[in-house]
DNA sequence: ACCTGAACACCGTTCAAGT
DNA sequence: ACCTGAACACCGTTCAAGT
């Protein structure tokens, strides 16, 4: 048919990503691929192809756009806090309830491997830089007299143990069975961490 | 050709994991497939579905290989310390190491996600809370004032905290770039987790 | 210039047919 | 009884051909 320019390449772009979102959390993981967006958009699986170099460089979108929307929730969750310690509770808890609330999006930032030959743009790193700054502040107003490395390193583990509690604790891959509690189990893990952050960092 | 019972089911069984474990270490995640794994042991894809019921099977009988092999690096880990907080450090560094080691094997147990319908068995989540055992008891030793929930909630954020440093750092999905060094992060994790611990935990 | 549709090289899975 | 090979319904990706 070769229908002519009814939609710009970047107006396809937009419609792509968001019908893979819809596609996602509708059909999960295992139902996201070229051909269900493309159809999903009215277009040939060939088309995305003019557009994207491949679906990887779909998915990268569909996660730039998931690090926009978790900045959005984790903004809300400071805004709603005045104490730092408070802060980072909400932080964690929002990045829970994204997960829970998104899950397939979610599991795509993590459960699907870019091939080694792709290394993220720029861009695509200073998203996830300015979510980590998130939780920096909070840190620094705790304790005031650590280095910079260290606030990076404290950050860091903080964040991987809070998404290490949302991974294991949404998949129960530690078979604790029955219901897992993620959000009690948020709350102690962060006040733990604060526990002994607020005393030192090696 | 219809070869006749060169290799008993159970043979082929575990000709075929052994094959997946091959494949996975030099293809890595992407590399698996049951028409690999069948055409690598000298057999036709169809044959794979005579002693596995698909693919999924097939995948949690590797992943209760990764578990086993799992639990003799940490069984060595507690055998090389003494004290309690040595061993939950090298308990840890143990898991690292593996992660590290056997990376796509070690992926496939949390990034494939099994269809909702399929219950995993009693044994199987069996050999997931053993490893679980191993971790509870040094704590134990660390803190003997709590109840057992309390333990069984300590361990899980402890395990989830190890697991998340190592989920984000080998990937580097917190983009902090170059080099980054998981082991100094298990180390800082695992102590200021202990830091908190040994005077409670809420 | 824009888009299609067929093609290619792969998948997981099933099952009649062969020995 | 054991195994194959063809078939089915899907993939991602490319690209000559159509408007």
């Amino acid at each position: 048919m070769a229908r002519r320019s009814e939609h710009s390449r970047d107006e396809i772009q937009a419609m792509a990503i968001q019908a893979a979102i819809t596609i996602l959390s509708e059909q999960g993981l295992q139902g996201l691929s070229t051909r269900k967006v493309a159809s999903a958009i009215g277009y040939t699986a060939g088309t995305l192809y003019l557009v994207f170099k491949n679906l990887d460089e779909l998915i990268l979108q569909v996660n730039a756009a998931s690090l926009d929307e978790l900045h959005v929730w984790m903004q809300d969750a400071l805004a709603k806090n005045k104490a730092p310690q408070a802060q980072l509770l909400g932080l964690a808890h929002a990045y829970l309830s994204f997960a829970r609330e998104n899950f397939a999006r979610w599991s795509l930032m993590f459960t699907h491997q870019m091939p080694v030959e792709m290394h993220l743009p720029d861009w695509f790193h200073d998203k996830v830089r300015t979510l980590f700054a998130l939780v920096v502040k909070p840190l620094q107003q705790i304790n005031a007299s650590l280095t910079l490395e260290q606030y990076r390193q404290a950050t860091h583990v903080l964040w991987s143990s809070v998404h290490g509690v949302c991974e294991l604790g949404l998949n129960d891959k530690l078979a604790l069975g029955g219901e897992i509690q993620a959000e009690e189990l948020i709350d102690a893990m962060v006040k733990n961490f604060l526990n002994g952050f607020s005393q030192g960092w090696e």
